[in-house]
RNA sequence: CGGAACGUGGCGCAGUCUGGUAGCGCACUUGACUGGGGGUCAAGUGGUCGGAGGUUCAAAUCCUCUCGUUCCGACCA
């Protein structure tokens, strides 16, 4: 590839509706060009990165059993009609008629369509375990597409669906593809965790998302800083703290006027949020409910909506707390309370604190569990923290945020059964086949991969996603034995099948050096005025700015060095 | 869907409050100089100011509607 022929357009200022570094840097560097609201053009360098991507992907998914296909885009709305699905998909799922009136979709995903293919072509126990993967562009019609390539409305996702005949077959195909994915993201060089993900509306079955590490994220992980372990916010277990050891003083009320806040109850008394122990009011369905954490912890409002089983609970506001308990916000306590009363385990194991004592503009102090009101229900209510103590190895907790690029799914026969895809076993009998599912979002790894790797010059692709390994940069276009050289090492290099882009523009040394780390190609070979003085060529690593010199000779096999710790 | 902001040449922006011949930087074209971290000078190209309607002698500027984009939230996973 000539850069003068190339279409790479970068940029020098940032477009203004770019938030985020993968997508300022997308943009800059000339890889994508947005056509609407989520949806982008890939130019030549962005397709090459996606390509990498998918690359990496259709070998491991190969190397795994797995069969590539290609599904249709376009889904007729009576397939989506038998799980009920194109119902309850919600807007997302974009629908249309075409010329004859037919209800259609764009397809978000393929469940129905892959469990059609398989219902028809499977009929045997012999024909599995199977598992059929594709890569593609899906459309789901985003309420608020966002950052570019990292939640866009049309988007190039792997999915795979795996068909066994019971229950620990599909176990073993989960398992596989659970350490396919592995491999996947450690190919693809990025710093990454599965995480135990929800299973909720589907009981029994479970599920890890693969959760690259970035400060844009959209989901917050609590992750080990000594161990392996990683967890969502949502799901992440605050270990059981051991009680205080302190004896319990005499209960009394005390009056604090107009103090209602956790920080001016503090202040007031003196004493830390961590002594303080605040009572909130949930709506929980047709209940509301009372619960106690300490005054400096937040609720998780997940752990506690599954602790009650309701779909959701809603902070009451102050006329339902009033109306719920006849006490003004701020003055709420768990002393002769009135409501159900759910306690974070924390506060159980506390001792002598301060609360509401359910009289406007009086607390509490002194008060223990157990003694001054029952331990009805305790559980882990708060949100974990950092430092709080790792729950598989003790250490400490640090918080992070992760983009999720993975998602596998023991499916089960949740759409074998809506479908009727069933086979013959060994027995005669039909049995209903067992599903799941795997997805991988393909241009969110380009993305995220950004993400990670870049610095305020631009992008450090990993070598394993660049566009092309190696750019020479032609400081002397107008010099005769620079360009002659540059040329002949873009002719040798080419040869000896490395990527390889030549920048020939007539451009200033200046600008070459920028689009070069705006790019980011990993490795930088400039022929300069050096190597008409010294017949040396320099060789930059992108990564690191680790930079050396070295005869023309020796160009190929340190290249070729380089490339293959890949 | 709720809240907020923005829309002026390819990109980034000023001008809008207070109506009066559309501007700046970058990019692009031509020429000269220059040539190892986005260079200098000169001369140029390119915009019916998102669209429609209205007010006015006069609208980028005021009013109404509309389309688009972005941010926060909700939703979704």
């Amino acid at each position: 590839m000539r850069y003068s022929q190339i279409l790479l357009p970068t940029l020098k200022e940032t477009p203004a509706e770019a938030e985020v570094v993968s997508h300022r840097l997308l943009l800059r560097a000339g890889y994508i060009r947005k056509l609407t609201a989520g949806v982008y053009s890939y130019l030549p360098f962005g397709l090459a990165a996606l390509r990498k991507v998918e690359q990496i992907v259709r070998e491991e998914m190969n190397r795994a059993g797995a069969q590539e296909i290609l599904m249709p885009m376009v889904q007729p709305a009576d397939l989506w009609r038998e799980t009920g699905r194109y119902e309850k998909y919600g807007p997302e799922l974009l629908r249309f008629k075409d010329r004859h009136d037919r209800e259609s979709c764009l397809g978000p995903t393929h469940e129905e369509v892959i469990t059609d293919l398989v219902r028809k072509n499977v009929h045997s126990y012999r024909d599995m375990p199977l598992n059929l993967y594709q890569v593609q562009t899906k459309f789901r019609d985003e309420i608020r597409p966002r950052f570019g390539l990292m939640r866009g409305r049309e988007f190039v996702m792997k999915d795979a669906y795996s068909f066994d005949v019971d229950d620990e077959a599909a176990s073993k195909s989960y398992q596989v593809m659970y350490e396919t994915y592995q491999r996947i993201f450690e190919r693809c060089g990025l710093e990454f965790r599965a995480v135990e993900a929800d299973s909720g509306t589907i009981g029994g079955s479970f599920s890890h998302e693969f959760m690259v590490l970035a400060e844009t994220g959209e989901d917050t992980l609590a992750i080990c800083n000594d161990c392996e372990y990683a967890a969502n916010v949502e799901k992440a277990e605050v270990v059981l703290p051991s009680p205080v050891d302190e004896e319990a003083a005499e209960l009394e009320k005390i009056e604090t006027p107009g103090k209602r806040k956790v920080n001016t109850v503090c202040e007031f008394m003196g004493i830390k949020a961590d002594e303080l122990v605040k009572t909130l009011v949930y709506l929980a369905g047709d209940e509301t409910v009372a619960v106690l954490v300490r005054g400096d912890r937040e609720v998780e409002e997940v752990k506690l909506k599954n602790q009650l089983g309701v779909a959701e609970v809603i902070m009451a506001d102050d006329k339902q707390v009033y109306d719920a308990t006849g006490v003004p916000t701020g003055y709420l306590g768990p002393v002769d309370l009135s409501i159900r009363l759910l306690v974070d385990r924390e506060v159980a194991a506390m001792r002598n604190f301060v609360v509401g004592a359910n009289e406007k503009n009086f607390h509490m102090i002194n008060v223990n569990p157990g003694r001054d009101f029952e331990l009805a229900e305790v559980a882990d209510l708060r949100c974990i923290e950092t430092d709080d103590p790792c729950p598989e190895c003790g250490g400490t907790i640090r918080m992070t945020e992760g983009i999720e690029v993975g998602h596998i799914f023991k499916l089960g026969t949740v759409y074998s059964q809506d479908m009727n895809a069933v086979y013959q076993d060994h027995d005669g009998k039909d049995k209903t086949i067992v599903m799941g599912c795997y997805g991988i979002g393909v241009s969110r790894i380009v993305a995220a991969a950004i993400e990670q790797n870049h610095d305020e010059n631009g992008i450090i692709f990993p070598k394993q996603l660049a566009p092309c390994q190696v750019i020479i940069l032609n400081l002397g276009t107008n010099d005769k034995t620079i360009t002659a050289e540059a040329e002949r090492l873009y002719a040798e290099l080419q040869n000896r099948g490395i990527e390889v882009l030549l920048d020939d523009r007539d451009e200033r040394p200046g600008s070459k050096f920028k689009d070069a780390d705006l790019i980011g190609i990993p490795l930088r070979l400039t022929v300069g005025k050096r190597f008409v003085k010294d017949s040396v060529i320099e060789i930059r690593h992108r990564a690191d700015g680790r930079v050396e010199e070295i005869v023309p000779e020796q160009v190929v096999d340190t290249l070729l060095a380089e490339l293959s710790s890949i």
